[in-house]
DNA sequence: CTTGACTCTGTACTATGGTACAGACCTTAT
DNA sequence: ATAAGGTCTGTACCATAGTACAGAGTCAAG
């Protein structure tokens, strides 16, 4: 006989919240599970492993749905490791450009910075001068 | 006499979407405007400014709420450019964080694009392993 | 004076990733 | 048998930053 977990137990296995867990079937991240004849979810042991999948997708900064696309890449048999390998690629161009924006940000808020001496009143402030101004970030 | 713009001018101006010139009115980032008789808005000329602060602010990666109180601040009396520079300082230690938690997602996601060959079906691909095992970003 | 463009309010909807109920029903331990 | 705790569905809500639209009223040009 197989062992199988109750939504409870499930969520305390895998360190997920019992609503996120119905969130993620709602979501077609999780396969609907078979029913005792109360009607209460039973789960088998992988869904522990499919929790664990997509908690490390949303580590590597995929979301949900791509979480999703890439758990049925895994299932058809018509696709290779290169549709895997080409998401991948652009998840890292995508991350690679939030790093640039968030860079020019640093880069301008750090200027502004140095330049406001903190004391005075804010009339004087060359931070809200700066956002009152014309060019930002260039 | 001075010149009044109708929000569809001030959007105009400002390059901004009319509803969210109204967006911002009812999130208090800009003031209640003056009627016409017709009950439509009429802007003084210094709305323009106004909308140009909050969008130097979003491009310096403040949120609505945090621009709405840089406003509050530059109003207030009792405040001091410290105030102001407090706030700086704490959304360069927002974005420096951000920032850290993207590189290490790069490298990780990095990291498995050059195991995976490219070639062969989803069943050998490195990068799903990944997402099923264990350690991910160390 | 009519027509088209503009504006008004209020509400609903978008995407993202969940969380929080209510009210009913089920399970388990004592 | 009963009480406590678990689970069910459905819906509403959180933050974020808007966008979309209906139905009514207004303005300006010809």
């Amino acid at each position: 006989m197989t062992t199988t977990f109750s939504i409870g137990q499930l969520a305390k296995r895998a360190l997920v919240n019992i609503e996120t867990i119905r969130y993620y079937e709602r979501r077609g991240l999780l396969p609907e599970p078979s029913r005792r004849a109360s009607g209460y979810r039973q789960y088998l042991p992988d869904a522990v492993a499919r929790l664990e999948f997509i908690r490390h997708g949303k580590e590597l900064g995929f979301t949900l749905t791509e979480i999703a696309e890439l758990l049925a890449l895994r299932v058809d048999p018509d696709t290779s490791c290169a549709d895997v390998k080409a998401r991948a690629d652009a998840k890292i161009t995508d991350v690679h450009n939030k790093i640039r924006s968030l860079l020019r940000i640093e880069k301008a808020l750090t200027r502004l910075a140095a330049q406001c001496h903190g004391q005075g009143p804010t009339s004087d402030c060359p931070i809200l001068d700066a956002l009152n101004g014309e060019s930002l970030g260039r």
